[in-house]
DNA sequence: GATGAATGAGGATTCATTCAT
DNA sequence: TATGAATGAATCCTCATTCAT
């Protein structure tokens, strides 16, 4: 299991003690999620498997459990290293915005920067699709997904003041498969005809949510 | 090897002579797609093995074999006959609608018509739901999804006259991809929430359609 | 699994219709069983690896999955089919005797017995040693186990009339204990040297039960 | 690799020079030690795993084979300390007893004395228990097995004056066979149950071994 | 000495598919 | 047709051991 609080470099000179020389092994791990990305990409997250991750980061399989006690670790530690990079990002788009701004910018701004996220990470599609069956989530798959639920609340708020809770819930996770479904399309097609794509989908939740903030 | 040329149905309308011995076989596929349907419904397409619908349908796995190529010809097959009995109960929306029928009723007879078939043919979501991975389409997927967006474009035309057909097919997979998203909320929700996820669905589908419909 | 309600040969004659064709796979188990034994002498129980039982047999990993779940099923088919064997081979063994025989008899003749099928058939003192740790028993290990156990009680009981129940089980227990001390000693040992081991496997349980009859 | 000459204990003795850098791997061994025989109790022999045993001892698997080039040699070392120990703790039950001493007397205070060292330091049955195979002896077994044997031999000795080694070492292996089979029903057993076993392997032992002396 | 990374063969088990009967 | 046996590569994962630092 990767140690998040022991980022090489800095914190080494600082923390002289504590933990040491996992500089190989913070190197090894990066290599394995840039590996699983890859292959999550090409066949995957249920097709993917764990000896592929390896072959593809030149490592033996047990080097890959040493870091990974599964493959669902991998999708989980993949997921969340994408919000942190997410957050660092655009992290602004998560600042309750002016309540004054408009709607339709807002949506904008928020699906381009997504969008544009998505295609800089394609591994993210891959982690967002669930192994197929509805009712059954993996853990990891429920992480990504709350994570992404919660972030759209909060987009959502300032834009429907009196909402109840479990409606605003109920509006996030419309919003998220709306987007999900606009994001398979988006990456299913290239130059003007993407362009096209994304327009539409911004075009269903401005109209979508236009109807839930005039209300 | 399998006879691939003895596909029921259609073909056999073709082939002048009805070939008897068919009865016992046609109970058979009857069976192996049901069992299908079941093991598809309960782990997914991809985790479904070929020897567990054998099981199922309660004969050997050659048997499976002597009916069908490979897996991916059970889901063709079985969403093709899903289509065909979703035609047979609710032909009538196929029919070119009244162009002055107003949208959101038209939308609302679809959604309704769609979920309700859902519902009942769980598979359906099973086999909607493609492998994972943007680009790449099984045969089964693409055909099982390329129906459904003939049926959209069908669907949509009365209600956008002089729309370009790329622009209408455009449409049509967002309104599939809206379609799927919104149903697998549906789905993985029941009662009264599930009633207002249907709700929902429908909401975005007549604002998104009815701005290009007045436009 | 194998069909224990299908020997091959006169009873396939009666039984017309049921169950057809297992002669294949009936000798593949029998071959399997056969390669079992082997590799569990060779290498005893727990180091025992199902591919090395496949290799030994000839066989494919898959095809010994065919007909055992894992390797515990093996060693519990094997266990009952040496057990049936046993019972068949000196069934006489097992009835009560006549109280009036001398305990030095019966036991002599119980452990030439024993001992008998024991060399003849090596795998059962590799099946009656459980997986090193005390308390914690396989399901095979308990099944061949619980099994000797009643044998031996059965043996005992006519030697000693009043025993409360819970006693003679004791008493068994260690009878099978000293029993399997002295089997490993046996098989240890070759030629006069054996003999010797087999004699002083005899005294003990004599002089040990001799008290507790006269008593 | 690890430097085999550095065995603690009696080697010390010969070599002039005592090393004062062992005291710190004195006690990692020790450590080590420890952890094996927990492992060891809770899993076997055959089915502990070095790591595990790092992992128990709070070190790294390196640091392991520092001390121990294998498996094998941290039983070997565990078992020769155990011996040492118990031989403190009950060293007088070595010196050849009194031939005066009742035999009763003897086995009851040398069986309580190796049942309670054995109930104390549970490890001891894990490593007597040998891989399952009879003729082949690891290393390990071999050295402890030898130990107990001669232990059992001095015991014996006083008993029986007249008799030729070549018996006296036969019936120590009786003795000790049938000391392990008894072991193993006392220590699966609790309470007076446990009292009654260990009860019954003293009548057991008592009975043998009578008839050898009054002979 | 100590660490943790690395190895790679080997473990059990599954599965789509083919074959003999 | 139907069966069930057979395959063998592929799955995930473990482990004793070695190596670089």
């Amino acid at each position: 299991m990767p140690d998040k609080t022991e980022k090489p470099g800095k914190q080494q000179a600082a923390d002289e003690r504590p933990v040491r020389r996992q500089a190989r092994g913070e190197r090894r791990i990066a290599q394995l999620l840039e590996a699983a990305a890859s292959v999550f990409c090409t066949t995957g997250y249920t097709a993917a498997s764990t000896n592929a991750i390896a072959r593809e980061a030149g490592v033996s399989p047990g080097t890959l459990y040493q870091f990974f006690p599964n493959k669902e670790a991998i999708a989980i530690e993949l997921g969340s290293r994408l919000m942190h990079r997410m957050r660092e990002t655009y992290g602004e788009a998560l600042a309750p915005l002016d309540p004054a701004t408009p709607l339709e910018e807002a949506v904008t701004a928020a699906v381009d920067r997504f969008i544009d996220f998505n295609c800089r990470n394609p591994v993210f599609f891959a982690l967002m699709h669930g192994p197929d069956i509805p009712g059954r989530m993996t853990e990891e798959h429920d992480a990504l997904h709350a994570t992404l639920i919660t972030r759209v609340e909060t987009l959502l708020t300032p834009f429907v003041p009196g909402m109840p809770t479990a409606e605003v819930n109920r509006v996030a996770q419309v919003c998220v498969g709306i987007y999900k479904a606009g994001l398979e399309l988006v990456l299913a097609h290239e130059g003007a005809e993407r362009e096209a794509y994304v327009q539409e989908l911004k075009n269903v939740l401005v109209r979508y949510l236009g109807a839930l903030v005039v209300d």
